[in-house]
DNA sequence: TCATAAGTTCGTATGTTGCGAACTATGGGA
DNA sequence: TCCCATAGTTCGCAACATACGAACTTATGA
């Protein structure tokens, strides 16, 4: 098992946030480290919304995201705390983050109810 | 050969605007069209930073730029005149175009002289 | 009608992604 | 110390996406 790697903030690239930021999984597992007071476990997202996602998938996300630099993980006893990286990106990308934020906000609250309906039934 | 769809604002998602703009071949497509006066044809672009692109190549990019709906695309008899779609956007999601270019121009500026030396010689 | 120029579509080789199965850490008992 | 449970990772494969040359379509003009 190779040890975890973060790239240094100066390697870490627009597109690469973009990239990574562009799933929508992988957004709001970020949003949610975002808001998140404490550092989060990567199992705290199995569940995502009434959509269980595979373990395996989920591990697949969170190197996505700590290899573009937008979050860093630390082993910490058995499981693992994730927390962002905003601070450093904020001061190299100023307004980037805090931009796709909102406007996946925005989005979520600009479905319209019909469609919230049927997404909550289906 | 289907018409050219280009799809209601209302359909644009965030997700589509960063898969869209985390190619930096797209993105500088987009800054350039955003940047120009008037509307530019595709085949502007088939030499792009001493790289050329392949026809066939540059015409799937500028469908992925469509299609997000980051552009718009009009035959204008033998070509193609393409413009930015940025008002519409930023009325949907402010300020998030803005930030993804202004990231780009800040890692386009950031990059070291040693390393722009070696790419301008390769 | 032929030639040319601008884009699109197709076929294929090459990459990327999602997910179950098997594996690797780490910690807590007997 | 050995065994088990828990948290993540890696592997292998199927499905999907991308790049690019070749062949095609569309418009213009001689």
């Amino acid at each position: 098992m190779r040890p975890l790697t973060h790239p240094s903030i100066d390697d870490i690239t627009v597109e690469g946030i973009l990239h990574a930021l562009s799933d929508p999984v992988r957004a709001a597992i970020y949003a949610q480290l975002a808001c998140a007071d404490a550092a989060n476990s990567c199992s705290a997202f199995l569940q995502m919304e009434d959509r269980s996602i595979p373990k395996s998938t989920l591990s697949q996300h969170f190197r996505a995201l700590r290899e573009a630099g937008l979050i860093r993980s630390e082993r910490r006893g058995v499981e693992m705390l994730n927390s962002t990286r905003c601070e450093e990106i904020a001061q190299r990308f100023p307004g980037l983050l805090q931009a796709i934020m909102q406007s996946y906000k925005t989005q979520l609250g600009a479905r319209k109810p019909a469609a919230r309906r049927r997404a909550k039934a289906g």
